[in-house]
DNA sequence: CTGTTAGCGCATTCAT
DNA sequence: ATGAATGCGCTAACAG
């Protein structure tokens, strides 16, 4: 009544262990014979595999790892993450390969010490990292520890780490195209939080676009923090007619600000949102939205961790093509 | 320059390899002479114990797991789940135990796969289990798997099985008497999955608390559905003035529905939430909303976990005592 | 084609 | 107080 072990199934069909071990795990030198009883003798017994004796014999985890380092209180309505993992445990699947997820504070020394435990125990292959910021001092440190990794940023030059990226330039030229087809002028943005790299990607590529003048106020994903910004641009000498924010949340929390301040939407103000999660579809009007694959998006990066930890050389690359959606929070200026 | 062993320790402090072991793990029988030296070299050395070791060994994957099922549209907005896990890991990061995360669509034959390859390959140790539906078919699986779980839920009488829930109906009575000291007496409520087990207990609860024949419209804690549902209340002959959600995403929509009837909230309608995450504070007015200590709940669940795990007989429990928080989207009738 | 054997790194029992 | 020996379940190199 106990878990059957590779002895048992060899006993039982009568052959030595290591002709058990070839036939399930379908290496020749074994008879089709043979190999088709020691299936069904396994099949019978109910054999599955111990994952931990065969980490230790393969000295491999078959577990990736995922460190979320964002205060709870921004992490649990971003609906970025959730959509990403259902992406990534897709790819992850078909391997069998799991996820360990570690959520902590927002102290980057603490998920650093996260990656040392678990790479010094062997308790992953692997990890991906996100939330990627200028000059990030992980990177160093994964790179030194020699933690196999995937960036989900975009490319950072000097790390030495394969990073997969959205095409940031080509959203936001979405997003301002779209105002600016509407007649605004006076096109402002909420940013996330300033330090991260995506941020500054952002901001160059809505100084490109909107204007070098364009007005930028920093925020930080949050609902609080953005709905400030929000109060701060529209309450500002010229305000501005359309705002683009940096993800869903701020959007949604933009919308409160509006109806606070008697303003309508999209008559008096246009929003955009960035993401496309079910958020956008909350308030009325709903969010016109940058939409991004982002399941897809942490498959292709968990495919990348993949070959990364399997020791390829993996280039860096760019996924899928972010579309514009547009709803009710836009309209002409 | 590779991972030092239990063995390189033992050659360099020039002891014997069960000596090492017992320091490191704090046993008795080494002298604190040889204890500290040994500490000191595997100090220098940097070891970590190796996890699939030590797995093996112990016949302990020293890891828990959670399976979340639910449609992904519904999972990425629900800010629930990231506060459970955030209140789940830091019961489990005190011993080091990791959280393997797998999401599956809404498939329960995949959920109960998932077990069973987890528990089969003694990847996990354990399981939390949630969503727990009304006579819950993976119940009696995980009983007859002898897969250690603790339900996150209310009770379960003849499962057999460990839980940990919340206070629902001290819930639903703050809920209800807050609005009617407000003066309603028209309220109404939009519920989440119908067979939820949780979804049963608050219809109960709603119906003891607000009167037999209060409103209820079933909806599914997704924001189309709750929006719908707050549709179908405020166009019918007798519509309410005031409805309680049974998550922050439905009650959150409630505002937009408001907006585009072109009531006034909490004027023509108050709304109360359920849940307290910072999606209250996201629409104007904020929401009104029943507040619960969801990460200490997580680890809560995750204690017992642990004990169920190490083999002891964990009684049902109840969790911490829910609170109302008033915000503007309640008001007088 | 099949069986024997020796690790993987740690825990632990039993002698010394 | 310390050291030698064995097992956890699987993989793989080797000999038959």
């Amino acid at each position: 009544m106990k878990r059957p072990t590779i002895h048992d199934i060899a006993r039982e069909a009568g052959v030595a262990k290591s002709t058990v071990s070839f036939a399930l795990n379908g290496l020749p030198g074994v008879s089709e014979a043979t190999r088709q009883r020691i299936l069904a003798v396994a099949g019978e017994l109910g054999w599955q595999p111990s994952r931990a004796a065969r980490a230790l014999s393969a000295a491999q985890a078959e577990v990736v790892g995922l460190v979320l380092a964002r205060p709870t209180g921004l992490l649990e309505v971003e609906p970025f993450f959730m959509r990403l993992i259902a992406g990534v445990e897709a790819a992850l699947g078909a391997d069998d390969i799991g996820l360990l997820l570690q959520v902590v504070g927002d102290d980057p020394q603490h998920e650093l010490e996260v990656y040392r435990r678990w790479w010094g125990q062997r308790r992953v292959d692997g990890v991906l990292v996100v939330d990627v910021r200028v000059d990030d001092q992980r990177l160093p440190v994964l790179a030194e520890l020699g933690l196999p990794c995937v960036l989900v940023s975009s490319e950072v030059p000097g790390s030495g780490l394969t990073s997969v990226g959205l095409d940031t330039k080509a959203a936001m030229v979405a997003a301002v195209a779209h105002l600016r087809a509407l007649g605004h002028t006076r096109i402002a943005r909420v940013s996330g939080h300033a330090d991260f790299q995506e941020t500054v990607l952002r901001d160059r590529a809505f100084a490109e676009t909107a204007g070098p003048d364009a007005v930028i106020v920093a925020a930080d994903y949050s609902g609080e923090r953005g709905a400030a910004a929000t109060r701060d641009l529209l309450l500002s000498g010229q305000p501005p007619t359309a705002i683009v924010y940096d993800n869903d949340v701020m959007a949604v929390s933009a919308v409160g600000v509006a109806a606070e301040l008697g303003l309508d939407v999209p008559g008096d103000l246009s929003i955009v949102a960035w993401d496309d999660s079910p958020l956008c579809r909350l308030p009325h009007p709903a969010l016109t939205a940058i939409s991004r694959d982002i399941p897809g998006y942490g498959a292709a990066a968990a495919g990348a961790l993949l070959r990364v930890i399997h020791g390829e050389r993996v280039p860096d690359a760019v996924f899928g093509i972010p579309e514009l959606v547009v709803r009710g929070s836009t309209g002409p200026a």
